[in-house]
DNA sequence: AAACAGGGGTTAA
DNA sequence: TTAACCCCTGTT
């Protein structure tokens, strides 16, 4: 059957979708924007998504997506994986700027992948000054402890719910080794479970307002705000700031030491409503390439 | 082998 | 504006 441009063909276990553009598993789940999706020895990528698991597989524009049906893609792949928007459109007008057009020729086939805003929030609380490997490792401790079991011979957890990790006394919370973080994880969930805030609150205010109301949540800073806002499909004119970027940023763009607010300022002066797209493919381009790691402190 | 640096920032001073 | 921060891995 067809839907929406994509062919989806059901098989035993496994949904096949083709006609998929625009899309690289690992330029998609190593860019630095998810947590749940490890590389497997066949090339795919496993991961958990909405408590359910799911295997994928790449061959040029056909995805097979294993433990998913045509209704799962409708309901749940076609969004998450960001479908239903063109990124050649988004390619085509970043690559007017020319470092950009490098930028992307490394990363052609990322995609903002739509992820759950809550498991956001808690994973890029997690991710303030750390690494990928300890964030991925700390993410799924939480599930292991708080999250339900989805598939036991895997050890498969979904992502903890609000009001369990609310529950959840710091000591517990201690157990899944974020050190410093955790009285973060502590606190917000508990905010969080009693609504501080939601992702709707945030749909009707400006980027702005956005970016403020998140940080009043305890380990939500400038850069964790930006984030969440753009990995949860918030805000996406957001131009998350981290030593890569930074450093990507004076050594392409602007040939000299620059802080926070100028590079954020220099982004939306020239990528305009795209930075978070602009940002994502420098981000990736940086790390690959190591862009910014020679003599600098 | 034991010490040390530093990491996709935030907080508190 | 700047140091401390939990934990862990990679380096002296």
């Amino acid at each position: 059957m067809e839907y929406r441009g994509y062919i989806i063909e059901e098989r035993p276990g496994c949904l096949v979708v083709r006609n998929v553009r625009d899309f690289n598993l690992t330029h998609i789940f190593e860019c630095g924007q998810c947590f749940r999706w490890i590389k497997q020895p066949d090339g795919g990528y496993t991961g958990i998504v909405r408590g359910k698991w799911a295997h994928v597989t790449q061959e040029g524009e056909t995805i097979y997506i294993e433990n998913a049906t045509a209704q799962d893609f409708i309901e749940v792949w076609f969004e998450y994986f960001d479908l239903g928007t063109d990124y050649s459109e988004i390619k085509t007008l970043l690559e007017k700027d020319e470092i950009m057009k490098e930028a992307i020729k490394t990363g052609e086939g990322i995609r903002i992948l739509r992820q759950d805003f809550w498991e956001i929030l808690i994973s890029f609380i997690i991710s303030a000054n750390n690494m990928i490997p300890r964030i991925m490792k700390t993410v799924d401790a939480l599930a292991v402890m708080k999250g339900k079991c989805i598939e036991p011979a895997r050890a498969f957890y979904s992502f903890p719910e609000t009001a369990v990790l609310a529950q959840a006394s710091l000591d517990e919370i201690n157990q899944c080794r974020a050190g410093f973080r955790c009285k973060y994880i502590h606190r917000t969930s508990q905010l969080m479970n009693s609504n501080a805030i939601t992702k709707e609150q945030l749909l009707n205010m400006d980027t702005a307002a956005a970016r403020k109301e998140l940080m009043k949540l305890p380990g939500v800073g400038p850069k964790v705000a930006d984030c969440i806002l753009f990995f949860s499909g918030t805000k996406f004119d957001v131009f998350p700031t981290d030593v890569w970027v930074k450093r990507v940023m004076e050594e392409l763009y602007l040939k000299r030491e620059a802080g926070l607010k100028e590079i954020q300022e220099f982004a939306k002066e020239r990528f305009g409503n795209l930075t978070g797209y602009a940002q994502q493919y420098l981000f990736y381009h940086a790390r690959l390439n190591k862009i910014g790691m020679t003599d600098k402190k």
